[in-house]
RNA sequence: GGGCCCGUAGCUCAGUUGGUUAGAGCUGGCCGCUCAUAACGGCUAGGUCGCGGGUUCGAGUCCUGCCGGGCCUACCA
């Protein structure tokens, strides 16, 4: 099969549950693998958690518990969460897993041969938080006279050997990679690590010896690596790294990683360094999305308003939340949600527009045709109709959608539904039924034919829904991609088929706010 | 301290390289329809385009100062 896609999403760090954003950046991902698949594309989808790390190991300490049980349940809520939200991954990585550390150690082994690593002393002031250390200039005082980090997390003085690798040495290939169109977007971020490269870049600390919970260096067992080097690695891990094989070669360099704004160095600095050293190919692009504000404030435990996406889906189900994330929040930029928000929109884009044109069509189909379809001849209007959906459920959604404008996208497929519920009203079949019955079910099945192609359309977005619709059509579950828009044929087939339409079932009920929903 | 971004109708936001009456969705109001999930359609709501200057025949769209919000980065006190 041609055109493979690997996508990533960054790996989850588990030292609590999962909250909203995780859930966003996963949906996200999932959007884009379900999407690249019904374009036809051979997609290999990896998501999981990065479980190793100094605070995994005071988390889990602090529960008096191992880092491993902590890591397994964390990692179990995580993965638990994305089989909810129908998160379509082949596979759900953790840094914990067995190849995993072994594609750490060759990746640690390749840049040693480079020459790229190399042992020093550090002593120094050490933030567990930021995984940092900091200058004794770089400090400011706490309330109590403490000392803290500039972002006001705690440190401690910390001094031990430690593994460097040689970042500077990568300055200039860096910085042409940056500059590369679409490597990195928004390209808002792109000026904001090329002057953190010209700014001068130090060689970086990548090993610890003040803990245990990690991968071990080669031929240093008193050292584990530095977090990010084996979470970063996993991308590659996924694929057979260091073995090789079909899927390396098919999948290597992942055409996108998707992450967070907050790490977007990590990625298009740090993580291109260390892939150049080790020979291997960077990959073709990151994406920095925004962060998910509730109610316009960023959530935080201290605040109290951090929102379990569990709860969400309880309330609204998991289509109602991806439909809502994706269509609200423009993918880039923060976004604002509230259970009122989606509660509105859903209601009044997915349930009122496109559920109520389904439900009102096939209802009138199967009430005044017996449910039975017949080929037809469209007229003027109704192919005007058909054509007006066809450019967006064919052109413009998976433009906007190839280049993850996901809001632009669904924005356009939506102005083709309001376009049908207007045909419905200027037709008004519930009058042809009485004047001319046979123009009746051509109004009928042109709606039907505009239906489908929507429904097809929408799929990566609200899977579940769009496939209830597609069942009630009677649309072959192998003639759901995007290329099946194209074919004009199906139609025929599914009236030669004998194929009856059922009283048809709301797939988008409305949904209520509940009332415990406070402020 | 340096660099960057944002502030447009009640709400959420679009506004290409400056150019006729500044747009969309939601909400509100009015009218229509009755097939449908009390859903749908049409009309409408008249906003100093954060504030003050400037460039220009003409600026929301360029320059500058200020106010407010955000981000990246930095060893000066």
């Amino acid at each position: 099969m041609a055109d493979p896609y690997y996508i990533t999403t960054a790996i989850h760090y588990p030292n609590g549950k999962p909250h909203i954003g995780h859930a966003y950046e996963t949906i996200a991902a999932d959007v884009i693998a379900r999407f690249q698949r019904l374009m036809g594309r051979e997609v290999r989808f990896q998501t999981g958690t990065d479980e190793h790390g100094l605070k995994m190991a005071h988390k889990a300490r602090d529960l008096g518990r191992t880092p491993r049980e902590l890591a397994d349940e964390m990692s179990g809520a995580f993965k638990e969460l994305f089989d909810r939200l129908d998160i379509t991954y082949d596979r759900f990585i953790r840094t914990t897993d067995e190849d995993h550390h072994k594609a750490s150690r060759a990746i640690w082994q390749a840049m040693e041969a480079k020459g790229d690593l190399y042992l020093d002393r550090y002593e120094g002031w050490y933030s567990v938080r930021d995984e940092a250390y900091y200058d004794e200039k770089e400090l400011i005082e706490g309330e109590a006279g403490e000392k803290l980090s500039p972002q006001g997390t705690p440190v401690e003085w910390t001094e031990e050997e430690t593994w460097f690798f040689r970042l500077s040495k990568y300055a200039d290939q860096l910085v042409e990679l940056l500059n590369k169109p679409g490597f990195l977007e928004p390209v808002s971020r792109r000026n904001e690590m090329i002057a953190f490269i010209e700014g001068g870049l130090k060689d970086l600390s990548v090993s610890r010896t003040s803990f245990d919970w990690g991968v071990k260096v080669p031929g240093h067992d008193n050292h584990v690596m530095y977090v990010w080097v084996d979470a970063l690695t996993n991308y590659i891990t996924g694929l057979g790294y260091p073995d090789g094989g079909e899927m390396w070669d098919k999948f290597w360099p992942a055409n996108l990683h998707l992450i967070g704004k907050d790490i977007v160095r990590f990625h298009t600095v740090y993580w291109p360094a260390f892939l150049m050293s080790a020979d291997l190919p960077v990959p073709q692009k990151v994406f920095g999305h925004g962060f998910l504000l509730n109610r316009g404030v960023k959530e935080s435990k201290s605040a109290g308003n951090v929102t379990d996406p569990n709860e969400l889906v309880d309330l609204f189900g998991v289509d109602s939340l991806r439909y809502f994330l994706m269509a609200e929040v423009v993918f880039g930029k923060d976004g604002s949600y509230s259970a009122e928000a989606l509660v509105n929109k859903v209601n009044a884009e997915l349930a009122n527009s496109f559920g109520n044109l389904a439900q009102r069509t096939l209802s009138m189909i199967h009430k005044n045709m017996d449910g039975k379809l017949e080929d037809f001849s469209p007229n003027g209007e109704d192919k005007s109709l058909l054509a007006i959906v066809r450019e967006a459920c064919n052109v413009t959604l998976p433009k906007e959608f190839e280049t993850l404008n996901f809001s632009v996208g669904i924005e356009a497929w939506l102005k083709a539904v309001f376009a049908c519920n207007a045909y419905v009203d200027e037709q008004a079949p519930w009058a042809l039924k009485k004047t001319d019955p046979e123009r009746m079910k051509a109004v009928l099945q042109t709606l039907f034919l505009a239906i489908r192609d929507l429904a097809i359309a929408i799929q990566p977005v609200v899977p579940t829904k769009s496939s209830a619709v597609l069942d009630q059509l009677g649309v072959k579950s192998d003639g759901r991609s995007y290329a099946d828009l194209s074919d004009e044929g199906w139609f025929t087939a599914l009236v030669a088929a004998g194929h009856v339409i059922d009283k048809p079932v709301p797939a988008f009920p409305r949904l209520e706010l509940p009332e415990t929903e406070d402020s």
